[in-house]
DNA sequence: ACTCGATAGTTGGTATTACGAACCATCTCA
DNA sequence: TGAGATGGTTCGTAATACCAACTATCGAGT
């Protein structure tokens, strides 16, 4: 969380580690901010944009879906739910562990992803056009590494 | 959004543009996760981490603040009061503004916003820790830059 | 094969979050 | 001195989120 750290103390866990927590949790500020602007234009809550954000390129069960927001199962049955009832997502029994579900992205919903991704680009232009196409570059390398892939 | 775009167009507006919004996005969503995991450890939601998150180094109006975060100000009102209630944040009128509501973090607010910080940082040590410390460096130069400041 | 404890998901009840519309107060400026 | 714009709040409603309780299935161990 925060921003600056006005009462930084001066030696920290790691070198060059409380810079880099500040930096992304005012990165994921301001493209969470972004991002619940964006949503609202295509009647989609933060929450829904998060998890048509991470099944966008895989499927999960519920329980992994929950982790992966850091949300409780049980909040999860409605957002999926509505979700689903949109056309937006569905539910399959896992295979191999059948209390399990399985929850993937529809055709109907990697379209809409792909609208909000485009008009994503567009809101966050002002800021990314800050960076040069090399700095921009590196960024983007840099996270993708940090995220795993 | 999204995450690895399997449906990426070759030619894309801005070069380099496509990737890094991505990229934000995903590290949006980690870090999102994490918030809301530490925030849930302190009674805070997400939504009450963002405005703590915000005004750590800056006094906001009310509809600034909703601005910021990408919400309607009515929704403001009800945020506000119960962080307020809570000891959290301040409010005081505007001496130019008359109308306006300066919103601002009180000691408690600012004890509690740096120990989510410090918690944060522990939450985020094994995605950070795939980077050496040159590398966390230049992200977070880089980041900082393009945020602003 | 059978029981027991753990795990996966849902349901029900309650508080918070969020929107839009209606409203009051103050500001701007013609 | 209006008239319209702006800043916030309130109200009603839906979505979001938690916890506790529940059902169903899995996995070990015996």
């Amino acid at each position: 969380m925060s921003v600056k750290p006005h009462t930084t103390r001066a030696a920290e866990t790691q070198p060059g580690g409380e810079a880099i927590v500040d930096a992304l949790a005012q990165c994921a500020f301001v493209v969470t901010g972004a991002l619940t602007r964006v949503g609202a234009e295509h009647d989609l809550s933060l929450t829904q944009l998060r998890v048509l954000g991470i099944l966008r390129d895989r499927t999960l069960k519920m329980s992994e879906l929950a982790d992966f927001l850091g949300l409780e199962r049980s909040t999860m049955s409605g957002l999926v739910e509505r979700a689903e009832r949109r056309g937006l997502l569905q539910r399959a029994r896992n295979p191999v562990d059948s209390r399990a579900i399985d929850v993937s992205m529809t055709a109907a919903g990697l379209v809409l992803a792909e609208g909000v991704r485009k008009d994503l680009e567009h809101a966050l232009a002002p800021v990314t056009s800050r960076l040069n196409a090399d700095e921009r570059r590196t960024v983007a390398r840099l996270l993708q590494r940090m995220l795993g892939r």
